[in-house]
DNA sequence: CGCATTTGACCCGCGC
DNA sequence: GCGCGGGTCAAATGCG
């Protein structure tokens, strides 16, 4: 039944797809007669709802993440590297409340932004340095800050007090945290001076065995095969929700509306932004439940029930890709129900599982994608998940992750 | 001795 | 304005 709706909402997508083109066509060529304005109008329109989100959601993936890794440091410095770093442009934009972007204006804006966080980083790492230094942008910083707090969090059953993602982390705090028992534990990137990233580690209250990690930022430096994938997936999640939370006209993506999408059906990716930082959480912590899969399919009967074209206008700029693999979403997709109850086990024999069976990092890649078409952030998600589960086999982490974006 | 960790103090935002 | 909680700093401490 999922696999015919994900059917139907893909002929719907590609509808959707043929009439804007064809919308578009139709208007460049009557505007012609018209006043230059209205015809700009049009098109900035158009960028906004299409071309927008997919120049700012291609760059996140995995490729991106390999040219940091082959041109590191000039690579890094033009176009800052780090794929939240646009996703603030966006959100920028939307706190201001204007679809007057353009790709050029965009352009300019990254420019300016790089010289703004250039220096707070090369000052510490402190958000309140950072505002200190520039008291006179409040709208900007803000929004920087709340591009900044965009959030993975993962987890996981682990007995250790850490999980290994390949990075080096120095632990700079510890607190109480109010509601837990367990003290939460502060840690930031030292695999290069200066770098941004930083992430808190503490035990889940109701069941201890649980390690919540939750990463914030982006490293500024080339990155082990296995941390890469961690890398990507916050990069990738912090572009979802952010390029999710711009307004337009026609409401191109609410988070809350997504992560009503992905957990009925995965109950594996979740995404919150009613947090006080919008966060993705990867719950590796499933327990094998086939009744899961009794339950009804996603009914988008949330806090938009009048708008069920978000969902298509959310995947649309995604479309020329998804396009291209419909069997590999429908195939995958079938896989996750047949053995997600194969979760657990793999998480203590990953190298069984892979020759035969889909990895639990395919499947999730399935059924993220079956349902919101966005490839980056999907293969950012399974890549995350088989460093976790891979930890200590970067190997074939970093396959798995090339595979799943190819 | 150098580095990492610990831990109390401090800062800041937010709600009342 | 005040208190609270989250997050960070930095001196003290521990460890190899």
């Amino acid at each position: 039944m999922i696999s015919h709706v994900s059917n139907n909402y893909t002929a719907l997508q590609m509808h959707l797809v043929t009439l804007m083109q064809q919308h578009r066509n139709r208007e460049a060529k009557s505007t012609q007669e018209h006043e230059i304005q209205e015809v700009k109008s049009e098109v900035k329109k158009d960028e906004v709802v299409v071309p927008r989100q997919f120049m700012e959601l291609v760059p996140h993936s995995g490729t991106a993440e390999t040219d940091e890794m082959t041109h590191p440091s000039s690579e890094e410095r033009t176009r800052s590297g780090s794929p939240p770093n646009n996703v603030e442009v966006a959100s920028k934009d939307s706190i201001k409340g204007k679809n007057e972007i353009s790709q050029f204006n965009q352009e300019e804006r990254d420019g300016k932004r790089i010289d703004r966080e250039e220096s707070p980083e090369s000052d510490g790492w402190g958000p309140n340095k950072a505002q200190k230094l520039n008291p006179a942008k409040p709208i900007e910083q803000s929004t920087e800050a709340t591009m900044r707090k965009a959030r993975v969090s993962v987890r996981a059953r682990s007995e250790a007090p850490m999980i290994s993602d390949g990075c080096q982390w120095r632990k700079y705090g510890q607190k109480m945290a109010k509601g837990n028992p367990c003290p939460r534990a502060y840690y930031r990137c030292t695999m290069a001076v200066g770098c941004p990233v930083r992430k808190q580690v503490q035990r889940c209250a109701e069941d201890r065995t649980i390690l919540i990690t939750t990463y914030e930022g982006n490293h500024n430096h080339p990155l082990p095969p296995a941390a890469m994938a961690m890398a990507s997936t916050t990069s990738a999640a912090a572009s979802m929700l952010l390029s999710g939370s711009m307004p337009s006209a026609d409401g191109i993506m609410n988070p809350n509306l997504l992560a009503r999408t992905i957990l009925p059906s995965s109950s594996m990716a979740t995404i919150s932004a009613s947090a006080p930082f919008p966060t993705v959480t990867l719950d590796l912590t499933q327990s094998p439940n086939p009744l899961k899969f009794q339950r009804p399919p996603p009914q988008f009967d949330g806090p938009f029930p009048g708008q069920p074209q978000n969902l298509a206008s959310l995947s649309s700029p995604q479309l020329p890709q998804s396009f291209g693999q419909p069997p590999f979403n429908q195939s995958k997709f079938s896989g996750l129900q047949l053995s997600k109850d194969m979760g657990s086990s793999q998480l203590g024999h990953p190298q069984l599982q892979q020759p035969q069976l889909p990895t639990l990092a395919d499947k999730v890649s399935a059924a993220t994608a079956a349902i919101t078409n966005d490839p980056s952030f999907t293969a950012a998600l399974a890549a995350a998940i088989t460093s976790i589960i891979g930890g200590a086999h970067p190997n074939s982490s970093s396959n798995t992750s090339n595979n799943d974006n190819k």
